[in-house]
DNA sequence: TTCCATGCAAACCGTTTGCATCTGT
DNA sequence: ACAGATGCAAACGGTTTGCATGGAA
């Protein structure tokens, strides 16, 4: 994270109306330092090192703020909790390590045909999508060489 | 649905190590009955008008169940809700309704050639995927056909 | 002074669990 | 008789909300 990021994305945080308060920005640095999705009690709790006064509830609705300004995304999981983590503005996908939880923003997207040839079939009127791959990033691999990761699809 | 569906749910239920009791069936029934993703909650509201004394903790218990032998797959809202449907083995994508959750099973995949190029560049190792098309069936554009779909994506 | 923003704690709500009972084999 | 299934109600846990206080424009 370089401060240069910080900054555009306070900027952002004001250009949707809010403002970019002392807490809030270190939430949101707090965020995009982390590589990993998280979930809000996470973040709370190591910012509580930090901001031994910050409320819980501050956090959640920061991480709001920042997924209404498109600074954040969730990732809800199937055990009911919701993960963050800090995106970029562009229509990206995601790759999210099964092992450790990193999260890498996969720039660009060649899914337009399909969308067209899907709407053309399903009579659906497509907006948008989501496109998530799950694996196991280097670091977690040279961690447990032993098992290879199991191919589920397709 | 097909009573020759059900029938075959049934047996991947048991094939899985558990009883296909009546309730489980009626849960069954119910998921492919419907059309769309759907609560535990809103399953149970119509199970008991069948099934007065069908419990609650038996709807979740057989849901979770049925995500465990395949034959459901869940979809955690960013709302902290849990939504289920009804699906098949095969590998697949949906397409859901945001007007009324209408889902849709994309049949077949071409995203291998995108796996091995991502795994290329990334260093992850990739097992799985996730992709899911949001957009408005046919029905709820006819219903409000004042507002074109926004295009989010890409 | 006027909005927001924030801390705190309670409320909320979907989900899970413990336990006694029931059911099918 | 026995193991698994079920109903019921309480517990759980992440998230939201109400409200009084604080702080910046």
């Amino acid at each position: 994270m370089t401060g240069q990021e910080l900054d555009e994305a306070a900027r952002r945080l004001e250009a949707c109306g809010h403002r970019a308060t002392p807490r809030r920005i270190a939430v949101l640095a707090a965020l995009m330092a982390r590589r990993t999705y998280v979930t809000a009690r996470d973040l709370h709790l190591s910012l509580l090192r930090v901001q031994p006064r910050l409320g819980q509830a501050t956090v959640y609705r920061t991480l709001e703020l920042l997924v209404d300004c498109g600074l954040a995304e969730t990732f809800p999981q199937p055990n009911n909790e919701l993960r963050y983590a800090f995106c970029s503005a562009r229509h990206h996908h995601h790759l999210v390590c099964k092992g450790c939880g990193l999260v890498a923003e996969v720039p660009g997207c060649a899914l337009q045909p399909v969308e067209r040839e899907l709407e053309r079939q399903s009579r659906f009127a497509i907006s948008d999508h989501a496109l998530t791959f799950f694996g196991t990033c280097q670091e977690c691999r040279a961690e447990s060489p032993v098992e290879p990761p199991v191919r589920n699809s397709p």
